[in-house]
DNA sequence: GCCAATTATTTATGAATAGACATAACCCAT
DNA sequence: ATGGGTTATGTCTATTCATAAATAATTGGC
């Protein structure tokens, strides 16, 4: 069967507005010509397109640098005050929050620590809205609020805004959105949209666009929390499954006989690779270590702690040369204690992804997260701005009347 | 970075064309209200669209049958005399090839047994020449040859035409299309485009199409020859990876501590799920006996048999349950050998699944191969069509030299 | 100060789709 | 058998969009 969306002259228009500024939210600071080139498109074309853009006040053009013979072409940049969005990261220990502009410079951050365990779904609402007045302070006045992006660890329904399983939140199908945006609009007058996304889709999000990814065609996001979760990214596309449940890698079996999970399984990777099995592994107490110290004292000589990791690394690297031999992404991006665990073990695990695809030469590169506010938070910004991205005019129209005062 | 394509009028024309014809091409006949319904697009455009078609020769309008008040909608049919291609199937043990008509209707079928083992590429090459013209005496008069597909059980490079890895045709960086398509050209005066596929994608893109898939969005296909291989179609695409080696599941490693596999490693799920180990499960030798054997035996009753299968379904349980964990699809097709011993065990697996996956509620439709002639050859011939299901007007226009005579 | 190179702007053109209107074909109730 | 209601077709027109061509503008290098 067939499910592309029809394409007629006002979606021609729409779609090429979209991929120019979409260049520049990505890309920052291109000029004409620049644009001309990357788009494909006429130089008439871009030049009406920017035309438009900048009369919606979400573009700006200023004088080119020159440098070259010829007259030099206009620089256009995503005006930083046009359009922002608001992100959070619920975190297992803390929730995160940022401001970002069009253009995705971060304008204002927020943290609160949060008690590990369930998570009161309207105590996390009120504090996200308190949060969202504390980061409307650093939006410079008449920008216009665009959207909301979280990232939530756990499996998400994303168009219907449900949370179908959060585990560390212990959140189970709860409608997020529906919850949120009355106390949004209640407090702020209206609400943009609220996008929620598995925090490891929108992890891989992030490094596609703006991160390790960012020049492949396809990334592997895997983040390491207290278990391990997993997003992918094709072709600029989350690629979430049916039910939303794809690349829940962490409880994938790559051990039968293995110790049992917490799910209910026993052998998933998450046993072997979760951060109880860290700790376990370099003989330490669950309670009085984290997987920080132990990678510290693994650097620092620690046999134990060396030796534990060493073991681990293993599994990492049967778990992902599984994952290689499933998608074989361009890029797969370790986050959290997987992250940490890395630099340490690097040549280990290597060793055993040749080890388990001796036919297969791997191609993928492994990288660590380059985006320092957090990959996760970066990803909810660009949920958060897709609406936007996707139809500029009509959105940046609608979403005039929410502007930061 | 954005990688999609520019928009402009052109291409809008060229797209409309394309979903009409492919419209037509998987469902059959269609009324034009039943077009205007599907693609979305208005009267006036469906009825240029068709009637460009009509006079390209790709489409016929009939009086509609009437039975529903009002005046009776046009019915629309891709003309089974004006394009077709030609499919192969490289087995194991034998090659299929066959005619299809632009519409999917078989033409004209060929098939060769081919002893195991290594297949000298000059002499597939014959093999495949001399099919062609087997298969031409099946094709209507006039009728243009618009493509080739072929099914190869391997790791293919689709762009470049380039055979990586079939281990079972003893095949390593072969440029296949490159062999082929001068010989095609000598012996039928000019060739069109020579397209190579994995079997298992191939197997995919059938089902999705044509098949147990054909109301989802994404497919993931299981092809048992002697190993496992993985085919998985995404919203209409294969999902081939970086290099090419997406769904290589079969080497995906369950059981670190089980048997060697022939790739190197050991625990791979082939060698708990393959047509060995199936054969050892049951008791038989590997050289007396197929796993039909085995099958027959369990349902006659005989228990070695029955409990040998009952071991595999385990197995087969887990290695499904990690393929919903990553992909989560809406259906998995299970094919080859996996096809035939579903029907005695599936109890069991599925009883295993439940037990990977407690945690999550499996919506994922797990059903058998639904294309009599084998979803592999169905699959080659879609790919077949690609480029005139892209590009109707201009394609047909440069393949209507190459004619049936 | 002039030339070459490059880009911006304006205007004209061709192409595609959507909508309006009149017309045609059919079912069904009378 | 007939006419009303219903649905579909065909034709014509208006609108919109991307592109091409022509003209104007701006810079570096000589």
């Amino acid at each position: 069967m067939i499910r592309t969306q029809p394409v007629n002259t006002d979606d021609i228009k729409r779609l090429n507005l979209a991929r120019v500024l979409r260049y520049l939210h990505e890309g920052g600071e291109l000029t004409r010509s620049e644009l001309v080139a990357r788009t494909g498109l006429n130089r008439s074309t871009v030049g009406a397109l920017v035309s438009d853009l900048a009369l919606a006040g979400l573009v700006e053009e200023g004088p080119g640098s020159g440098g070259t013979v010829g007259r030099p072409s206009l620089v256009v940049r995503p005006t930083p005050t046009s359009a922002f969005v608001v992100a959070f990261d619920l975190r297992v220990d803390r929730i995160v929050g940022a401001a970002f502009s069009l253009g995705g410079h971060v304008l204002s951050q927020v943290e609160r620590p949060r008690a590990d365990g369930p998570f009161a779904p309207d105590k996390a609402v009120s504090i996200l809205v308190e949060c969202t007045t504390e980061l409307f302070a650093g939006v410079p006045e008449g920008c216009a609020w665009v959207g909301v992006g979280i990232a939530i660890p756990g499996v998400i329904d994303s168009e219907t805004g449900l949370v179908r399983k959060a585990p560390n939140l212990g959140w189970i199908d709860l409608n997020f959105v529906e919850l949120i945006e009355p106390a949004m609009s209640e407090a702020f007058g209206a609400s943009p949209k609220i996008m929620l996304g598995n925090d490891a889709n929108l992890g891989a999000i992030a490094e596609y666009v703006r991160g390790a990814g960012s020049l492949a065609s396809s990334v592997v996001y895997l983040s390491g929390d207290v278990g391990v979760g997993g997003g992918f990214v094709l072709d600029g596309e989350v690629m979430a499954g049916s039910s939303g449940y794809a690349g829940e890698i962490g409880h994938m079996t790559v051990n039968p006989s293995g110790q049992p999970c917490n799910c209910g399984n026993r052998g998933c990777w998450e046993t072997e690779v979760g951060r109880d099995a860290i700790l376990r592994a370099a003989g330490t107490s669950i309670a009085e270590s984290n997987v920080s110290e132990v990678v510290r004292a693994a650097k620092a000589g620690d046999q134990e702690s060396l030796e534990g990791l060493q073991e681990i690394a293993d599994w990492v690297g049967i778990g992902l040369s599984n994952l290689l031999n499933m998608l074989d992404p361009d890029v797969i991006v370790l986050g959290g204690h997987l992250a940490e665990i890395y630099p340490v073990v690097q040549e280990r695990i290597e060793r055993q992804i040749t080890r388990s695809r001796p036919m297969f030469e791997t191609r993928a590169r492994i990288s660590l997260p380059s985006l320092s506010l957090g990959s996760t938070i970066v990803g909810a910004a660009e949920i958060a701005f897709t609406a936007l991205l996707r139809d500029p005019l009509n959105e940046i129209e609608m979403s005039l009347a929410l502007v930061a005062s």
